[in-house]
DNA sequence: GTATTACTTTTGGTTTACCAAACGGATGTA
DNA sequence: TACATCCGTTTGGTAAACCAAAAGTAATAC
Protein backbone atom coordinates (compact mmCIF):
# COMPACT_ATOMS: atom_id res chain seq x y z
CA UNK A 1 0.00 0.00 0.00
CA UNK A 2 2.64 2.15 1.24
CA UNK A 3 4.46 1.57 -2.13
CA UNK A 4 1.28 2.68 -4.30
CA UNK A 5 1.30 5.68 -2.06
CA UNK A 6 5.15 6.58 -2.90
CA UNK A 7 5.00 5.69 -6.69
CA UNK A 8 1.83 7.47 -7.13
CA UNK A 9 3.53 10.72 -5.63
CA UNK A 10 6.79 10.31 -7.73
CA UNK A 11 4.60 10.14 -10.64
CA UNK A 12 1.94 12.49 -10.20
CA UNK A 13 2.73 14.92 -7.82
CA UNK A 14 6.12 14.94 -5.74
CA UNK A 15 6.80 19.22 -4.70
CA UNK A 16 9.14 20.70 -7.11
CA UNK A 17 10.76 21.39 -3.48
CA UNK A 18 11.02 17.67 -2.58
CA UNK A 19 12.64 17.57 -5.80
CA UNK A 20 15.12 20.08 -5.66
CA UNK A 21 15.82 18.71 -2.12
CA UNK A 22 16.40 14.98 -4.57
CA UNK A 23 18.95 16.76 -6.41
CA UNK A 24 20.88 18.10 -3.55
CA UNK A 25 20.82 14.75 -2.15
CA UNK A 26 22.38 13.22 -5.47
CA UNK A 27 25.13 15.89 -5.28
CA UNK A 28 25.76 14.89 -2.31
CA UNK A 29 26.09 10.88 -2.98
CA UNK A 30 28.07 11.00 -5.84
CA UNK A 31 30.56 12.95 -3.71
CA UNK A 32 30.64 16.26 -5.27
CA UNK A 33 29.51 17.82 -1.83
CA UNK A 34 30.80 17.10 1.49
CA UNK A 35 29.86 18.00 4.55
CA UNK A 36 31.30 21.30 5.40
CA UNK A 37 31.06 22.39 2.04
CA UNK A 38 29.17 25.51 0.73
CA UNK A 39 26.74 24.11 -1.59
CA UNK A 40 26.49 25.79 -4.91
CA UNK A 41 24.69 29.29 -5.14
CA UNK A 42 20.73 29.60 -5.38
CA UNK A 43 20.81 30.82 -9.14
CA UNK A 44 23.15 28.22 -10.00
CA UNK A 45 20.99 25.44 -8.86
CA UNK A 46 18.00 26.84 -9.81
CA UNK A 47 19.46 26.67 -13.59
CA UNK A 48 21.39 23.54 -12.88
CA UNK A 49 18.51 21.56 -11.75
CA UNK A 50 15.44 23.48 -14.28
CA UNK A 51 13.75 24.79 -11.10
CA UNK A 52 13.16 28.43 -9.92
CA UNK A 53 14.61 29.95 -7.79
CA UNK A 54 11.44 30.30 -5.60
CA UNK A 55 11.31 26.50 -5.32
CA UNK A 56 15.29 26.35 -4.51
CA UNK A 57 14.84 28.78 -1.93
CA UNK A 58 11.91 26.79 0.05
CA UNK A 59 14.19 23.69 -0.42
CA UNK A 60 16.69 25.03 1.58
CA UNK A 61 14.58 26.45 3.98
CA UNK A 62 13.03 22.91 4.74
CA UNK A 63 16.58 21.53 4.94
CA UNK A 64 17.63 24.22 7.52
CA UNK A 65 14.69 23.66 8.99
CA UNK A 66 15.37 20.18 9.66
CA UNK A 67 19.04 21.49 10.61
CA UNK A 68 20.80 20.04 7.43
CA UNK A 69 22.39 23.40 6.48
CA UNK A 70 22.99 26.52 7.63
CA UNK A 71 21.77 29.74 5.51
CA UNK A 72 24.03 32.68 5.85
CA UNK A 73 22.94 36.05 4.18
CA UNK A 74 25.19 37.05 1.33
CA UNK A 75 27.15 34.27 1.77
CA UNK A 76 25.71 31.31 1.08
CA UNK A 77 24.63 27.85 2.70
CA UNK A 78 26.93 25.15 4.13
CA UNK A 79 26.26 22.08 5.01
CA UNK A 80 26.25 20.87 8.45
CA UNK A 81 29.15 19.02 10.03
CA UNK A 82 28.49 15.56 9.96
CA UNK A 83 29.52 13.02 7.33
CA UNK A 84 27.96 11.83 4.03
CA UNK A 85 25.77 8.81 5.06
CA UNK A 86 24.27 10.66 7.67
CA UNK A 87 23.44 13.32 5.91
CA UNK A 88 21.88 11.11 3.03
CA UNK A 89 19.86 9.20 5.75
CA UNK A 90 18.67 12.55 7.48
CA UNK A 91 17.40 13.86 4.01
CA UNK A 92 15.72 10.89 3.20
CA UNK A 93 13.88 11.30 6.52
CA UNK A 94 13.13 14.47 5.15
CA UNK A 95 11.70 13.81 1.92
CA UNK A 96 9.47 10.94 3.43
CA UNK A 97 7.93 12.99 6.42
CA UNK A 98 4.51 10.64 6.46
CA UNK A 99 1.21 11.91 8.31
CA UNK A 100 1.18 11.01 11.69
CA UNK A 101 -1.36 8.59 12.58
CA UNK A 102 -3.24 9.43 15.92
CA UNK A 103 -1.96 6.49 18.19
CA UNK A 104 1.65 7.68 17.49
CA UNK A 105 0.46 11.13 18.18
CA UNK A 106 -1.00 10.27 21.96
CA UNK A 107 2.22 8.14 22.63
CA UNK A 108 4.73 10.66 22.30
CA UNK A 109 1.90 13.12 24.14
CA UNK A 110 1.65 11.00 27.29
CA UNK A 111 5.77 10.33 26.97
CA UNK A 112 6.57 13.51 26.92
CA UNK A 113 3.93 15.07 28.98
CA UNK A 114 4.35 12.58 32.06
CA UNK A 115 7.90 13.55 32.18
CA UNK A 116 7.21 17.53 31.77
CA UNK A 117 5.77 17.22 34.70
CA UNK A 118 8.31 15.47 36.62
CA UNK A 119 10.44 18.01 35.54
CA UNK A 120 7.81 20.61 36.63
CA UNK A 121 7.58 19.31 40.27
CA UNK A 122 11.87 19.24 40.13
CA UNK A 123 12.22 23.10 39.03
CA UNK A 124 9.43 25.50 39.55
CA UNK A 125 9.88 28.43 40.79
CA UNK A 126 7.84 30.57 42.86
CA UNK A 127 7.07 32.50 39.84
CA UNK A 128 5.89 29.57 38.36
CA UNK A 129 3.51 28.26 40.44
CA UNK A 130 1.70 31.40 40.36
CA UNK A 131 1.21 30.61 36.43
CA UNK A 132 -0.01 27.31 36.81
CA UNK A 133 -2.29 28.29 40.25
CA UNK A 134 -3.69 31.30 37.52
CA UNK A 135 -4.12 28.62 35.00
CA UNK A 136 -5.89 26.33 36.69
CA UNK A 137 -8.16 28.69 38.33
CA UNK A 138 -9.02 29.54 34.57
CA UNK A 139 -10.03 26.35 34.04
CA UNK A 140 -12.11 25.87 37.18
CA UNK A 141 -14.24 29.30 36.61
CA UNK A 142 -14.50 28.71 32.74
CA UNK A 143 -15.24 24.86 33.00
CA UNK A 144 -19.09 24.52 32.19
CA UNK A 145 -18.56 26.96 29.48
CA UNK A 146 -17.78 26.03 25.76
CA UNK A 147 -14.21 27.26 25.65
CA UNK A 148 -13.57 24.55 28.59
CA UNK A 149 -10.93 22.77 26.46
CA UNK A 150 -9.30 25.61 25.64
CA UNK A 151 -8.44 26.12 29.33
CA UNK A 152 -7.54 22.81 29.63
CA UNK A 153 -5.20 22.96 26.32
CA UNK A 154 -3.75 26.26 28.49
CA UNK A 155 -3.14 24.07 31.56
CA UNK A 156 -1.40 21.42 29.83
CA UNK A 157 0.70 24.42 27.95
CA UNK A 158 1.39 26.26 31.18
CA UNK A 159 3.25 22.66 32.44
CA UNK A 160 5.50 22.35 29.46
CA UNK A 161 6.27 26.21 30.12
CA UNK A 162 7.37 25.29 33.71
CA UNK A 163 9.33 21.80 32.57
CA UNK A 164 12.08 24.65 31.75
CA UNK A 165 12.93 22.32 28.98
CA UNK A 166 12.29 24.14 25.58
CA UNK A 167 12.63 21.07 23.61
CA UNK A 168 9.55 19.56 25.27
CA UNK A 169 7.83 22.05 25.11
CA UNK A 170 8.06 22.70 21.24
CA UNK A 171 6.92 19.44 20.74
CA UNK A 172 4.16 19.44 22.74
CA UNK A 173 3.15 22.41 21.14
CA UNK A 174 3.06 19.99 17.77
CA UNK A 175 1.46 17.18 18.71
CA UNK A 176 -1.33 18.29 21.29
CA UNK A 177 -3.15 20.42 18.50
CA UNK A 178 -3.24 17.20 16.21
CA UNK A 179 -4.72 15.25 19.05
CA UNK A 180 -7.46 17.86 20.25
CA UNK A 181 -8.59 18.82 16.74
CA UNK A 182 -9.14 14.78 16.24
CA UNK A 183 -10.39 14.16 19.43
CA UNK A 184 -12.71 17.36 19.23
CA UNK A 185 -13.83 16.02 16.27
CA UNK A 186 -14.64 12.29 16.79
CA UNK A 187 -16.03 12.04 20.08
CA UNK A 188 -17.88 14.86 22.10
CA UNK A 189 -16.23 14.49 25.23
CA UNK A 190 -19.34 15.34 28.06
CA UNK A 191 -17.27 17.80 30.74
CA UNK A 192 -16.16 15.03 32.99
CA UNK A 193 -15.66 16.41 36.57
CA UNK A 194 -12.98 13.95 37.03
CA UNK A 195 -10.67 15.77 34.66
CA UNK A 196 -10.85 18.67 37.27
CA UNK A 197 -9.86 16.64 40.11
CA UNK A 198 -7.22 15.08 38.27
CA UNK A 199 -5.98 18.73 37.32
CA UNK A 200 -5.76 19.77 40.90
CA UNK A 201 -4.09 16.55 42.64
CA UNK A 202 -1.21 17.67 39.39
CA UNK A 203 -0.92 20.97 40.50
CA UNK A 204 -0.38 19.88 44.27
CA UNK A 205 2.46 17.56 42.91
CA UNK A 206 3.53 20.08 41.41
CA UNK A 207 4.05 23.08 44.47
CA UNK A 208 5.23 19.89 47.24
CA UNK A 209 7.76 18.86 44.40
CA UNK A 210 6.47 15.29 44.20
CA UNK A 211 7.59 14.55 40.56
CA UNK A 212 6.77 10.57 40.88
CA UNK A 213 3.08 10.70 42.33
CA UNK A 214 2.64 14.33 39.28
CA UNK A 215 3.59 11.83 36.89
CA UNK A 216 1.27 9.04 37.74
CA UNK A 217 -1.08 11.42 38.04
CA UNK A 218 -0.71 12.52 34.56
CA UNK A 219 -0.14 9.52 33.22
CA UNK A 220 -3.87 8.34 34.22
CA UNK A 221 -4.57 11.88 33.31
CA UNK A 222 -3.87 10.69 30.18
CA UNK A 223 -5.08 7.36 30.04
CA UNK A 224 -8.31 8.03 28.39
CA UNK A 225 -6.85 9.64 25.55
CA UNK A 226 -4.78 6.64 25.06
CA UNK A 227 -7.49 4.22 25.62
CA UNK A 228 -9.38 5.93 22.90
CA UNK A 229 -6.55 6.04 20.55
CA UNK A 230 -5.96 2.15 20.59
CA UNK A 231 -9.67 1.27 20.13
CA UNK A 232 -10.08 3.72 17.14
CA UNK A 233 -7.19 1.62 15.89
CA UNK A 234 -9.24 -1.45 16.41
CA UNK A 235 -12.29 0.15 15.03
CA UNK A 236 -10.24 0.75 11.47
CA UNK A 237 -8.30 -2.56 11.25
CA UNK B 1 18.26 37.74 30.59
CA UNK B 2 15.59 36.60 28.51
CA UNK B 3 14.06 40.17 28.10
CA UNK B 4 17.22 41.87 27.72
CA UNK B 5 17.59 39.50 24.50
CA UNK B 6 14.15 39.93 23.47
CA UNK B 7 13.79 43.22 23.61
CA UNK B 8 17.14 43.41 21.23
CA UNK B 9 15.44 41.17 18.78
CA UNK B 10 12.76 43.48 18.56
CA UNK B 11 14.75 46.40 18.40
CA UNK B 12 17.35 45.14 15.65
CA UNK B 13 16.28 41.64 13.75
CA UNK B 14 12.59 40.84 13.85
CA UNK B 15 12.60 39.31 11.21
CA UNK B 16 9.54 40.22 8.61
CA UNK B 17 8.34 37.15 8.60
CA UNK B 18 7.60 37.28 12.34
CA UNK B 19 6.02 40.11 11.94
CA UNK B 20 3.43 39.40 9.85
CA UNK B 21 2.84 36.34 12.34
CA UNK B 22 2.26 38.84 14.38
CA UNK B 23 -0.45 40.77 12.27
CA UNK B 24 -1.90 37.35 11.98
CA UNK B 25 -2.35 37.05 15.55
CA UNK B 26 -3.30 40.27 16.27
CA UNK B 27 -6.42 40.03 13.46
CA UNK B 28 -7.19 36.79 15.44
CA UNK B 29 -6.75 38.22 19.03
CA UNK B 30 -9.02 41.73 17.85
CA UNK B 31 -11.94 38.92 16.87
CA UNK B 32 -11.78 40.09 13.34
CA UNK B 33 -10.61 36.39 12.42
CA UNK B 34 -12.15 33.24 14.31
CA UNK B 35 -11.04 29.51 14.26
CA UNK B 36 -12.17 27.55 10.41
CA UNK B 37 -12.11 31.14 9.07
CA UNK B 38 -10.50 31.77 5.91
CA UNK B 39 -7.72 34.09 5.99
CA UNK B 40 -7.75 36.92 3.69
CA UNK B 41 -5.68 36.89 0.04
CA UNK B 42 -2.31 37.18 0.44
CA UNK B 43 -2.03 40.03 -1.74
CA UNK B 44 -4.26 41.86 0.42
CA UNK B 45 -2.69 40.99 3.17
CA UNK B 46 0.76 42.42 2.17
CA UNK B 47 -1.16 45.64 1.08
CA UNK B 48 -2.78 45.52 4.82
CA UNK B 49 0.78 44.76 6.55
CA UNK B 50 2.89 46.61 4.41
CA UNK B 51 4.83 44.29 3.17
CA UNK B 52 5.73 42.13 0.42
CA UNK B 53 3.67 39.24 -0.96
CA UNK B 54 7.00 37.44 -0.28
CA UNK B 55 7.13 37.41 3.06
CA UNK B 56 3.38 36.91 3.30
CA UNK B 57 4.21 33.80 1.60
CA UNK B 58 6.97 33.10 3.86
CA UNK B 59 4.84 33.78 7.11
CA UNK B 60 1.81 31.54 5.70
CA UNK B 61 4.35 28.68 4.90
CA UNK B 62 5.88 29.09 8.46
CA UNK B 63 2.01 28.60 10.24
CA UNK B 64 1.29 25.74 7.90
CA UNK B 65 4.27 24.41 9.30
CA UNK B 66 2.87 24.20 12.80
CA UNK B 67 -0.35 23.41 12.01
CA UNK B 68 -1.85 26.19 12.60
CA UNK B 69 -3.36 26.94 9.16
CA UNK B 70 -4.17 24.72 6.21
CA UNK B 71 -3.48 26.73 2.87
CA UNK B 72 -5.42 25.00 -0.15
CA UNK B 73 -3.77 25.79 -3.58
CA UNK B 74 -5.95 28.51 -5.42
CA UNK B 75 -8.43 28.81 -2.65
CA UNK B 76 -6.95 30.37 0.48
CA UNK B 77 -5.68 29.29 3.92
CA UNK B 78 -7.98 28.47 6.08
CA UNK B 79 -7.48 28.86 10.02
CA UNK B 80 -7.41 25.53 11.71
CA UNK B 81 -10.17 24.32 14.30
CA UNK B 82 -9.65 24.86 18.02
CA UNK B 83 -10.32 28.59 19.95
CA UNK B 84 -9.32 31.78 19.80
CA UNK B 85 -7.34 31.68 23.28
CA UNK B 86 -5.28 27.95 22.00
CA UNK B 87 -5.02 29.66 18.85
CA UNK B 88 -3.44 32.65 20.31
CA UNK B 89 -1.22 30.71 22.50
CA UNK B 90 0.36 28.69 19.81
CA UNK B 91 1.12 31.67 17.54
CA UNK B 92 3.07 33.05 20.40
CA UNK B 93 4.71 29.63 20.59
CA UNK B 94 5.88 29.72 17.19
CA UNK B 95 7.03 33.57 17.69
CA UNK B 96 9.28 33.04 20.84
CA UNK B 97 11.15 29.47 19.64
CA UNK B 98 14.22 29.48 21.54
CA UNK B 99 17.44 27.92 20.00
CA UNK B 100 17.93 24.76 22.01
CA UNK B 101 20.15 24.53 25.05
CA UNK B 102 22.27 21.32 25.13
CA UNK B 103 20.42 19.77 28.29
CA UNK B 104 17.59 19.96 26.73
CA UNK B 105 18.41 17.98 23.67
CA UNK B 106 19.36 15.38 25.19
CA UNK B 107 16.72 14.84 28.11
CA UNK B 108 14.75 14.81 24.98
CA UNK B 109 16.71 12.37 23.47
CA UNK B 110 17.44 10.02 26.18
CA UNK B 111 12.88 9.91 27.04
CA UNK B 112 12.50 9.66 23.20
CA UNK B 113 15.06 6.61 22.76
CA UNK B 114 14.34 5.07 25.99
CA UNK B 115 10.30 4.42 25.02
CA UNK B 116 10.99 4.07 21.51
CA UNK B 117 13.41 0.90 21.90
CA UNK B 118 10.52 -0.56 24.56
CA UNK B 119 8.44 -0.25 21.32
CA UNK B 120 11.06 -2.14 19.10
CA UNK B 121 11.11 -5.13 21.71
CA UNK B 122 7.74 -5.16 21.65
CA UNK B 123 6.52 -4.43 17.92
CA UNK B 124 9.82 -5.69 15.84
CA UNK B 125 8.63 -7.73 12.40
CA UNK B 126 11.41 -10.03 11.10
CA UNK B 127 12.39 -8.04 8.81
CA UNK B 128 12.72 -5.35 11.03
CA UNK B 129 15.29 -7.49 12.77
CA UNK B 130 17.51 -8.43 9.96
CA UNK B 131 17.06 -4.34 9.37
CA UNK B 132 18.73 -3.78 13.17
CA UNK B 133 21.63 -6.92 12.40
CA UNK B 134 22.70 -5.34 9.46
CA UNK B 135 22.90 -1.97 11.16
CA UNK B 136 24.83 -3.11 14.07
CA UNK B 137 27.23 -5.55 11.77
CA UNK B 138 27.84 -2.15 9.94
CA UNK B 139 28.53 -0.69 12.95
CA UNK B 140 31.10 -2.95 14.26
CA UNK B 141 33.00 -3.49 11.33
CA UNK B 142 33.70 0.24 10.37
CA UNK B 143 34.16 0.84 14.26
CA UNK B 144 37.75 1.49 13.96
CA UNK B 145 37.53 3.79 11.30
CA UNK B 146 36.53 7.34 11.11
CA UNK B 147 32.75 5.98 9.74
CA UNK B 148 32.36 4.95 13.32
CA UNK B 149 29.83 7.12 14.23
CA UNK B 150 28.22 7.95 11.11
CA UNK B 151 27.20 4.18 11.52
CA UNK B 152 26.66 5.33 15.41
CA UNK B 153 24.12 7.33 14.24
CA UNK B 154 22.33 4.52 11.51
CA UNK B 155 22.29 2.11 14.07
CA UNK B 156 20.10 4.22 16.39
CA UNK B 157 18.10 5.60 13.23
CA UNK B 158 16.81 2.29 12.48
CA UNK B 159 16.06 1.98 15.95
CA UNK B 160 13.54 4.88 15.69
CA UNK B 161 12.19 3.39 12.41
CA UNK B 162 11.31 0.24 13.95
CA UNK B 163 9.74 1.72 16.64
CA UNK B 164 6.96 2.49 13.89
CA UNK B 165 6.20 5.45 15.63
CA UNK B 166 6.75 7.91 12.93
CA UNK B 167 6.41 10.90 15.31
CA UNK B 168 8.99 9.51 17.53
CA UNK B 169 11.34 9.20 14.52
CA UNK B 170 11.29 12.68 12.91
CA UNK B 171 11.67 14.09 16.56
CA UNK B 172 14.69 12.34 16.78
CA UNK B 173 15.70 12.88 13.47
CA UNK B 174 15.30 16.39 14.85
CA UNK B 175 17.25 16.06 18.27
CA UNK B 176 19.65 13.76 17.67
CA UNK B 177 22.06 15.40 14.67
CA UNK B 178 22.14 18.88 17.03
CA UNK B 179 23.68 16.83 19.53
CA UNK B 180 25.82 14.77 17.35
CA UNK B 181 27.01 18.48 16.31
CA UNK B 182 27.94 19.29 19.79
CA UNK B 183 29.07 16.43 21.18
CA UNK B 184 31.24 15.87 18.54
CA UNK B 185 32.83 19.47 18.74
CA UNK B 186 33.61 19.40 22.19
CA UNK B 187 34.36 16.17 23.45
CA UNK B 188 36.74 14.16 20.87
CA UNK B 189 35.41 11.02 21.94
CA UNK B 190 37.34 7.74 21.58
CA UNK B 191 36.01 4.64 20.97
CA UNK B 192 34.89 2.82 23.24
CA UNK B 193 34.27 -0.71 23.15
CA UNK B 194 31.69 -0.51 26.18
CA UNK B 195 29.49 0.96 23.75
CA UNK B 196 30.22 -1.57 21.07
CA UNK B 197 28.90 -4.28 23.74
CA UNK B 198 26.35 -2.01 24.81
CA UNK B 199 24.82 -2.05 21.16
CA UNK B 200 24.91 -6.11 21.17
CA UNK B 201 22.69 -6.05 24.23
CA UNK B 202 19.87 -3.51 22.97
CA UNK B 203 19.90 -5.74 19.95
CA UNK B 204 19.69 -8.78 22.08
CA UNK B 205 16.72 -7.59 24.55
CA UNK B 206 15.08 -6.50 21.46
CA UNK B 207 15.19 -10.03 19.22
CA UNK B 208 14.22 -11.09 22.34
CA UNK B 209 11.23 -9.01 22.70
CA UNK B 210 11.97 -7.63 26.19
CA UNK B 211 11.36 -3.97 26.38
CA UNK B 212 12.45 -2.95 30.39
CA UNK B 213 15.87 -4.69 29.99
CA UNK B 214 15.87 -3.21 26.13
CA UNK B 215 15.05 0.51 27.56
CA UNK B 216 17.17 -0.01 30.60
CA UNK B 217 20.40 -0.71 28.60
CA UNK B 218 19.86 2.37 26.05
CA UNK B 219 19.21 4.57 29.40
CA UNK B 220 22.68 3.31 30.15
CA UNK B 221 23.86 4.09 26.93
CA UNK B 222 23.09 7.71 26.85
CA UNK B 223 23.82 8.03 30.38
CA UNK B 224 27.18 9.56 29.50
CA UNK B 225 26.18 12.09 27.14
CA UNK B 226 23.45 13.22 29.90
CA UNK B 227 26.51 13.38 32.61
CA UNK B 228 28.62 15.42 29.91
CA UNK B 229 25.33 17.93 29.46
CA UNK B 230 24.88 18.16 32.86
CA UNK B 231 28.88 19.11 33.80
CA UNK B 232 28.85 21.40 30.72
CA UNK B 233 26.18 23.49 31.95
CA UNK B 234 28.09 23.83 35.47
CA UNK B 235 31.44 24.63 33.49
CA UNK B 236 29.16 27.24 31.73
CA UNK B 237 27.26 28.69 35.24
C1' DG C 1 -38.39 28.54 -12.91
C1' DT C 2 -34.36 25.76 -13.16
C1' DA C 3 -30.24 24.05 -14.67
C1' DT C 4 -26.29 24.65 -17.32
C1' DT C 5 -22.68 26.97 -19.46
C1' DA C 6 -19.48 30.52 -20.45
C1' DC C 7 -17.01 34.27 -18.62
C1' DT C 8 -14.94 37.26 -15.26
C1' DT C 9 -12.68 37.61 -10.97
C1' DT C 10 -9.89 35.96 -7.36
C1' DT C 11 -6.82 32.70 -5.69
C1' DG C 12 -2.18 30.62 -4.81
C1' DG C 13 2.04 29.29 -7.66
C1' DT C 14 5.94 30.76 -10.53
C1' DT C 15 9.06 33.52 -12.96
C1' DT C 16 11.52 37.63 -13.52
C1' DA C 17 13.98 41.74 -12.36
C1' DC C 18 16.01 44.55 -8.79
C1' DC C 19 18.50 45.66 -4.18
C1' DA C 20 21.99 45.90 -0.60
C1' DA C 21 25.30 43.44 1.95
C1' DA C 22 29.45 40.60 1.84
C1' DC C 23 33.37 38.69 -0.46
C1' DG C 24 37.71 38.79 -3.34
C1' DG C 25 41.16 40.40 -6.09
C1' DA C 26 43.63 44.15 -7.94
C1' DT C 27 46.06 48.24 -7.01
C1' DG C 28 48.44 51.66 -4.72
C1' DT C 29 51.10 53.06 -0.75
C1' DA C 30 54.18 52.81 3.23
C1' DT D 1 57.19 43.09 0.96
C1' DA D 2 53.29 43.84 3.76
C1' DC D 3 49.18 46.08 4.33
C1' DA D 4 45.24 48.84 3.46
C1' DT D 5 41.77 50.37 0.32
C1' DC D 6 38.84 50.46 -3.45
C1' DC D 7 35.86 48.50 -6.85
C1' DG D 8 33.63 44.87 -9.31
C1' DT D 9 31.41 40.46 -8.64
C1' DT D 10 28.62 37.22 -6.21
C1' DT D 11 25.55 36.38 -2.64
C1' DG D 12 20.94 35.98 -0.40
C1' DG D 13 16.74 39.15 0.31
C1' DT D 14 12.88 41.64 -1.72
C1' DA D 15 9.49 43.40 -4.79
C1' DA D 16 6.72 43.20 -8.89
C1' DA D 17 4.78 41.09 -12.93
C1' DC D 18 2.90 36.83 -14.95
C1' DC D 19 0.41 32.12 -15.07
C1' DA D 20 -3.11 28.67 -14.40
C1' DA D 21 -6.54 26.73 -11.61
C1' DA D 22 -10.66 27.39 -8.89
C1' DA D 23 -14.80 29.86 -7.68
C1' DG D 24 -18.34 32.93 -8.15
C1' DT D 25 -21.72 35.16 -11.43
C1' DA D 26 -24.58 36.19 -14.95
C1' DA D 27 -26.67 34.98 -19.10
C1' DT D 28 -28.97 31.57 -21.80
C1' DA D 29 -31.26 27.34 -23.18
C1' DC D 30 -34.69 24.26 -21.81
Amino acid sequence: MAKTIKSKKAQNSEKPTDQVISKVKELINSGVLKPGDRLPAERKMALDFGFGRTQVREALHKLEFYGIIKTLPQSGSVINGLDINTLDGLISDVLNIQPYDFLSLVETRVLLEVKAIQLCAERRTKEDIITLEKAHKNYVRYFDTPNRISHDFAFHRAIAEVSHNPVFKAMLMIVIPDIMAIYQKDRICAPDRAILIEHERMLEYIISGNAELAGAMMAQHLQGVLEFAKSRLEVKA
